[in-house]
DNA sequence: GTTTTTGCACTGACCAGTCAGTTCAAAAGC
DNA sequence: GCTTTTGAACTGACTGGTCAGTGCAAAAAC
């Protein structure tokens, strides 16, 4: 059902279907090698070769290999955001509250790193990096995501939900942080536990009955 | 001066002699190329340069560069945990109870990374990554770090004082990953805010005035 | 006199990016 | 219909450069 259309009807671009089937072939085995290796010591004969595609498809299709791993990014972080925001707003509908909110987009945010592991994997591995050429595109994807947890909870700040003493940026990185490093240490450490196991755990840390009154 | 290895403290001058001394030299080198660039986009030669060294002792002191990259991780970790076990241990001692020591490592943690920022951050990069070298290193060195926690939590499980329904390996690494990320957050995206106000949000939100009952 | 460091030339592997050439399906010409 | 042309997409050998690691004689430190 992809490559056979040469007639891309009505898209731009002169070739139709046949050179986004094979940007999206790159991608996939971009993001693994990466997030397995690294982007230094991941080369672009391998990317191509995973991709089943020469090399000069690469070059033909990106402009560069940090070109290539900056799409990559903003395509992943695109896809994250629009599934936070998602999940905040089908909970704001179901008119749950606040903390219910937060527990949807925990949720949403297991869902998304069960499904793109190695995404996640190598954002991470890059987001705190300084000196790289795409970190000002880094940047701007995080606050984006970040901002989505930033909104909840100010919402509920306004609504007298939760208290106006928190701090709403680092409340926001550290919940943002939590589902990430527990996201991952689920499918590295402990694979077998289940999504709604992990899911429970830091629902439990949020709602505090871990360290909290009771 | 700005050191931000996780290798300096403990032993003074005069202590580990000269070739101890050299390596010291090369470990913060390497922390801090490292943990801008990544592991393969850093050189030797610049790690020599940046020590101030000979390109041929680096080889005199390590038997190559993957091997002073491990004995770095090693290092660096080593010094992690045994701050955590001391914050926890002096907790126990004042009879806090399990949350005061619990906020006790989370301050412990900040602490170490507002230190060696630069070593928290390779760790962070490193830590999920599969196929590498150093891989097995890693996982020992974090079951390690993590186990601190875990033990605390235990400990809070059996007295009664937490729920037994917490799940301890996955509340640990939750915790843990918070933490961490807000950390790095704090350093990269906010460095103007205070260890202590970093401290006052992630002690709230472990004692469960975020989400929590009231 | 032994250990450690230096300086520097050298090698062999590896790799990002290039470019002249190939493929093939649709459009144009007959 | 059928041949020819066009051009986007693709190919892979090749280039120029980089880098881990070596070898070694001499200096410095202890």
């Amino acid at each position: 059902m992809e490559s056979s259309t040469a007639t891309g009807g009505g898209s731009t671009g002169g070739g139709g279907g046949r050179r986004e089937a094979t940007r999206q072939k790159l991608y996939e085995a971009a993001v693994t090698l990466i997030a397995e290796q690294g982007f230094s010591a991941t080369t672009v004969d391998e990317i191509a070769e995973r991709a089943g595609v020469a090399k000069g498809t690469v070059y033909y299709n990106f402009a560069s290999k940090s070109v290539l791993f900056e799409e990559l990014l903003r395509h992943g972080v695109g896809l994250l955001t629009a599934s936070l925001r998602e999940a905040a707003d089908r909970s704001a509908k179901e008119g749950g509250g606040t903390v219910a909110a937060l527990d949807a987009m925990i949720r949403a945010g297991l869902v998304f790193i069960d499904r793109y592991p190695a995404f996640t994997q190598l954002y991470v591995a890059e987001l705190w990096r300084t000196n790289r050429a795409w970190q000002s595109t880094l940047m701007v994807v995080r606050q984006e995501a970040v901002a989505v947890v930033e909104g909840v909870l100010r919402k509920g700040v306004e609504s007298g939900e939760l208290s106006d003493e928190i701090d709403i940026p680092l409340t926001a990185a550290a919940l943002v942080g939590m589902v990430l490093v527990a996201a991952l240490d689920w499918q590295s450490f402990q694979p077998e536990r289940s999504l709604d196991d992990v899911h429970a755990a830091l629902s439990r840390l949020l709602q505090g009955r871990v360290g909290g009154n009771r």
